[in-house]
DNA sequence: TATTAATACTACGCATGCTAAGCATTTGAG
DNA sequence: CTCAAATGCTTAGCATGCGTAGTATTAATA
C-alpha cells in the first residue's frame, strides 16, 4: 500500500471502467482516506467519524427522530441503532422515547456532547483544507458541484 | 431516506464543513450510492463490489500476490483475506502459496471467475454512465482530474 | 553461521453498512 | 369500534474495513 499510480489513458477501451483507476474506484477511495485522517484524528477523543456527523445534526437541532437523522444522513435506521448505541455508552447523547408518539425514540445531547462544538469542527476543517490542497477557489465550486450532480444522478 | 436537500451557501460560515451538507460527507454519499447501485446489480449473480474489484485486477495479471493486490486496491491486507476467502468459497479463484517464496500466496482465476470478464464490465459501464448522466465530456475530464488531485493530497 | 530483522499472511475484535425479520405503536378503512 | 396496514425502531446475520497481534518464512547482519 504505497499511492496510486495514474491511469495510462485510452490504450485500453475499458480503462476508465474497470477498478481501481475506475472514477468509481476513485469516488471510493478518496472517501476511505478521508474516513482513515479524520479517524486518526478522532482516536484520541475516543470518537468516530460517524460519531461526528451524528453531532454535527444534533448541534443544529437537538432531540431529533431516529428517522430524522436516517434521513438527513441517507443512512439506513438498522446502521444508526448500532451507532447510537455506542454514542449513548460513551455518554454523548440520551434516547428518549417521544411522550405523543411512543413509536418514535428522540436522541438528545449530553452536556458532553454539546460541548465538542467547540473540539470537532476546526479538526474537519484542516482535513478539507488537506483535501482541497492546491485548489482555486473555482475548483472547490466546480468539483462540489460536479459533486451533487452525480448524487442526484444516483439517488 | 428519501433525497438529499441542497446546502443553503454562506449563512453559516462552518456550513460547507458540517455534515451531511460538508463535501467530506457528500463524497462519502456519492461512494455509498455507488456501491448500493452495483451491489443491487451484482446480488443476482451472488457477487459483490468487492469481488467485482480483485476480478479486474486478475483479468489484467493472473497469479497475483496478495500483497499486490492489497497495493493495487490500497486496502490493508486483513480486509483481503476475508475477502478472498470468501471469493474462494463461491468458487472465483484459488490460492496457491508460492514455491519459490513460501510467505507469499498467489490468487489464481478459476474458469468461473475468468469467464465473468464477458458479464460483468458492461454492468459497471452502466452504473457509471447513470452517474455522468448529463455530463459534457469536459466535465468528466475534469471531476477524474480534481479527484486525482484530492486523492494525491491525502495519500 | 546464528540470530535478529523484515516480509507475507492470518486471526481477532470492533465499527460501519446492508437486508430481512420482528415488535410495539399508531393510523385508517370499513 | 375493530382490525388490517403503515410507521418507528431493534435484532440478527453477513460483508466490508481497520488496528493489533501472532505465525511462518526469508533476508540481513554480526
Amino acid at each position: 500500500m504505497t499511492t496510486l499510480s495514474i491511469p495510462n489513458s485510452a490504450l485500453d477501451p475499458w480503462q476508465d471502467v474497470l477498478a481501481p483507476h475506475s472514477f468509481g474506484y476513485r469516488v471510493k477511495l478518496l472517501s476511505q482516506l478521508q474516513t482513515r485522517k479524520f479517524q486518526e484524528r478522532l482516536d484520541p477523543l475516543g470518537l468516530t467519524p460517524f460519531h461526528w456527523v451524528v453531532l454535527c445534526c444534533l448541534w443544529r437541532e437537538d432531540g431529533l427522530a431516529i428517522s430524522s437523522l436516517s434521513e438527513q444522513l441517507q443512512q439506513v435506521g438498522g446502521t444508526l441503532t448500532g451507532v447510537l448505541n455506542r454514542m449513548e455508552e460513551r455518554g454523548l447523547v440520551l434516547r428518549q422515547q417521544d411522550a405523543e408518539d411512543r413509536r418514535i425514540y428522540r436522541i438528545w445531547l449530553t452536556d458532553s456532547g454539546r460541548s465538542l462544538q467547540d473540539t470537532l469542527p476546526p479538526i474537519a476543517l484542516t482535513l478539507r483544507e488537506q483535501t482541497m490542497q492546491g485548489f482555486s477557489e473555482a475548483e472547490c465550486q466546480q468539483f462540489s458541484a460536479l459533486l451533487n450532480r452525480a448524487i442526484k444522478n444516483l439517488s
